[in-house]
DNA sequence: AGATTCGCCTGAGAGC
DNA sequence: TGCTCTCAGGCGAATC
């Protein structure tokens, strides 16, 4: 399930491939993702426009072309962008296929269809598309003070705080249990009640956590595969998601499982306070 | 207004 | 074997 490191592996591993090469066609399948798939944008943006970036923006993957305008894809639960032959065949759950010069082909494909497909036209602000995400995990405006003055007051679990995209994006469930492990904070303490020193070691696991992750080619749970069809590996390397009942790698005691708010959250009770 | 739940969606796995 | 049920979760809408 791609989170920041998922999509920013993504995102690298596309750029070399497609930097410079001319979009030439585009199919797509008449089935609904999250959204509707922006077909005369794509025809009129994307269609013969040259690729000149690759980058990643929360948990989008922008494709900036050289008429300005832009291809975003966002992966879901279950959304794959990668490269291949483009003679090769469709398969089951491809909703979008660009054909480059170069007899490559950038697809899409996603299962669960909690994805989108969706076009920047070149006079249009990026920004209406993000508006109200929060800042980047590495960005230096995300730190222990801004963390801090946003949870003031807000009696949710510290848990969904970091998962809510607004304060700060790309932290999904799996890495939210991760970086609240290394900080050695419960995820179900309240947000407000979090120290500043806290704050800034929530902050610091935060990039540490990511930061392994994207070089460990992200993890691969169930779906996940890079732009060539590998998966990651930092799954192996996960401390206490989808490890209840477990020992605890610090203390050994049992790693506990609790539901916030409808998600699975694992944690450590005696490492974790 | 903040916090939670729901709905979207398919496939894997469990249980009968 | 094959059916039904549960679970997985990003994220926006609905609801409490």
């Amino acid at each position: 399930m791609p989170e920041l490191p998922e999509v920013e592996v993504v995102c690298r591993g596309l750029l070399p491939h497609l930097k410079g090469r001319t979009i030439k066609k585009i199919k797509l399948s008449s089935q609904k993702l999250r959204l509707p798939l922006p077909r005369k944008l794509l025809q009129r943006w994307v269609v013969e426009a040259v690729v000149v970036a690759v980058r990643r923006r929360a948990k989008f993957c922008v494709i900036e072309l050289d008429n300005g305008a832009r291809l975003v894809f966002h992966l879901g639960m279950t959304g794959r962008l990668g490269l291949f032959q483009a003679a090769s065949a469709l398969i089951k759950h491809d909703h979008c296929s660009c054909a480059m010069d170069n007899g490559m082909a950038l697809r899409f494909n996603d299962v669960r269809r909690f994805g989108s497909v969706q076009v920047v036209s070149p006079d249009a602000e990026e920004e209406d598309l993000f508006a109200g995400l929060g800042p980047e995990p590495f960005a230096r405006e995300f730190a222990a003070d801004y963390a801090m003055k946003r949870a003031a007051g807000r009696q949710q679990p510290v848990k969904n705080f970091l998962m809510d995209n607004r304060v700060v994006v790309g932290i999904g469930n799996i890495y939210a249990s991760e970086i609240l492990f290394e900080a050695g904070i419960s995820p179900v303490r309240p947000a407000r009640e979090v120290s500043m020193g806290e704050w800034e070691q929530v902050v610091r696991q935060a990039r540490a956590v990511l930061k392994r992750a994207i070089q460990a080619g992200g993890s691969t749970i169930s779906d996940f595969v890079n732009s060539s069809g590998q998966p990651g590996y930092f799954q192996l390397q996960l401390k206490v998601y989808g490890r209840a009942g477990q020992p605890c790698m610090i203390c050994g005691g049992a790693i506990t499982k609790e539901v916030l708010a409808g998600r699975a959250t694992f944690f450590c009770e005696h490492c974790q306070q």
